[in-house]
DNA sequence: ACAAAAGTGTTCCTCTTACACCCATGA
DNA sequence: TCATGGGTGTAAGAGGAACACTTTTGT
C-alpha cells in the first residue's frame, strides 16, 4: 500500500535515508524566585556513560503520533500533567550531533536500530507547586536553577539555551507569563517572573500602571493570609483582553510595534 | 560502529520508527509592489496526480547533511543562489499529511521507500531581479503573488501560510526587509515592502522620520536615473548600527519594548 | 518595634500621531 | 503642462522613565 518501488542507488557519500526522529523538552517552571527547568538522569548505564548523566527529558517519536504529541506524552511521563504550554523550538539535525558511543547507548535504551537521531526541540511551561514537585521527585527528575545547568549529555545544554532563549523572546511579546504562574497571581509574583526570565530588574510602579491599564489581568478581590507583611492581592490572567489588544494594536498600528 | 542491537518488539500499535525527513521552502521575493513566492510543479505525472499541479521547492534530506544544508540545497537548486536567508518555521508531522497516493508518488519519484514523510517548514527571502527571475523560469518555476496562490499539493498550502505568519512577525522585530531588496533602495520601497508584507499602509512622513531616526539606513548620495518624477536617493542598511540598537535597547528597556 | 513586602502620584520628556503642500523630473 | 512619486514640519497627545514614602501585617 505504501511504496513498493525502490531506485537502485548507486553508493554515493550522500542518500536520501530515513532518521530516528526525538523530541527533547526544556521543560520550565517557576518557584516565585528564580526559572527552573526540569533534568532527569540518563537512568541507564553503558559503557562509560553514567546512569547519574543528567539530560532533558526526551523520547523517540512513535509510529502513528505527531511530534507535538510525542512532546506531549514526555510531559505527561515526568509530570504527570496533560495540556501543559508547549512550543516547538528549533530541530537539530547536525549529523553528527551524537557521539559513535551515544548512538549504541540510544540503539540500546531505545531498542531500535538507526544511524542518526534528529531531535526537535521544545519548551514547555508549568505552574510548579508541590504537587508536581512530589510528582517528578518520585520519577526521579529535579527542578534546577535555568542559570546553574551544567554538564547536560548530548547536545541537550545547546537544546536547553535554545529554548530559554526561545522563552525570553516570546515572554515579551505574548502572555506566555501566565502558563508559569498559578490561577491567581500577585502582580510581584508576575513582576518578579519577568525579571527571572528576562534577566532584568523593573521599577515596581511603572510595571503596576503598565500590566493594570493594559486590562490583561483583573484583581479577584482575594488577598494573601497569613504573609508577614501587607497581604497582596491576586490576580487572575484576562484571556479575551489580551486577544482584543493584540488584534486592536498589533495591526493597525505597525509604527508603534516595531522595534528597531 | 553504529547499533548492533535490536530489542525485540511487541507488535503493539505505536512503536518506535524511522521517517523520511524532508524540507519545503516558501522563497520570498519582493518585485517592488507586492509580495511574492517561487512555486515549482510536480513535474512527474502519477496516476491522477498531474506534473502540472504546483508546489513548493523541497527535497529531501541526505544521509550526511542538515536540515538548514538540505534547504539550501534546494535554493540553490531553484534560484542559482547560495547565502540566501533561510529560517525554520514549523514542522509537519502529523501521520497522515500525506494521502497514500501522494506517499506512492514520493516514493517512486524519490527512488526511496517509506512509510511517512515529516518535513520541515523553511522561508527564504531573496533579493528579486531579472537575472533570478530568467533563472527560475528556465527551471519551471514562477514567482506568484502571495495572495493569489491556490490549490497547492499535500499540505504545502498550510506550510505557506505558515511562513508567511512568521515573516510578517519577525518582519518588524529584525532587519530580515533588507534581504528582500537590492543593496540600495529608496525609502519608498522600503515603505511599499513592509506594505506588502504586513498588509497596511503607513504615513510617509512618519515613516521616514522613524526610518531615518533610527539609524539603520544610511543615503549613498545616488540617486534614482530615469524615472518621471524627482529621483529617490538610494539608502544601504547599516547592520553595524542595527546590531548596537538591539543590544542598547531591547535588554536594558524591557518594559518599552514590550507589547501587550 | 521592627521587618517585609504592598501599594500609590507626579513631573519630565520622548515618541507617536495626524495632517497638506511644494519639488524635480520625464513624457 | 501634466502626471508621478520625492521630500518636508508641526502641534497635540500618549506613554515611558525616574523617583520615595506610607500602609499593613506577622513576629
Amino acid at each position: 500500500m505504501y511504496c513498493h518501488i525502490r531506485k537502485a542507488m548507486t553508493n554515493t557519500k550522500s542518500i536520501e535515508t530515513s532518521s530516528a526522529l526525538s523530541v527533547d523538552c526544556a521543560v520550565f517552571g517557576f518557584d516565585g524566585k528564580r526559572l527552573k527547568v526540569l533534568l532527569i538522569k540518563r537512568k541507564y548505564q553503558y559503557d562509560d556513560l553514567l546512569a547519574d548523566d543528567p539530560k532533558l527529558p526526551g523520547a523517540m517519536i512513535l509510529e502513528n503520533e505527531t511530534l507535538p504529541e510525542a512532546a506531549n506524552r514526555v510531559l505527561e511521563e515526568f509530570t504527570g500533567l496533560g495540556n501543559i504550554y508547549l512550543k516547538q523550538t528549533k530541530i537539530f539535525s547536525n549529523p553528527h550531533r551524537v557521539s559513535e558511543k551515544e548512538m549504541e547507548w540510544i540503539c540500546r535504551f531505545h531498542g531500535i536500530n538507526t544511524r542518526r537521531v534528529v531531535t526537535v526541540g521544545y519548551y514547555a511551561l508549568v505552574k510548579l507547586n508541590q504537587g508536581i514537585i512530589n510528582y517528578t521527585t518520585r520519577k526521579g527528575a529535579r527542578w534546577v536553577d535555568v542559570d546553574s545547568v551544567r554538564n547536560l549529555i548530548m547536545d541537550h545544554m545547546e537544546i536547553l539555551a535554545d529554548a530559554l532563549a526561545a522563552l525570553q523572546a516570546e515572554i515579551t511579546h505574548t502572555p506566555v507569563a501566565f502558563e508559569l504562574l498559578p490561577k491567581k497571581f500577585t502582580i510581584h509574583q508576575l513582576q518578579s517572573l519577568f525579571e527571572a526570565v528576562v534577566g532584568i530588574s523593573i521599577d515596581n510602579r511603572n510595571f503596576r500602571k503598565k500590566i493594570l491599564s493594559s486590562g490583561i489581568i483583573s484583581p479577584t478581590g482575594e488577598f494573601e493570609k497569613n504573609v508577614s507583611h501587607k497581604p497582596a492581592q491576586f490576580y487572575i490572567f484576562n484571556k479575551t483582553v489580551f486577544h482584543k489588544a493584540m488584534n486592536d494594536k498589533f495591526k493597525l498600528n505597525f509604527i508603534n510595534n516595531w522595534t528597531y
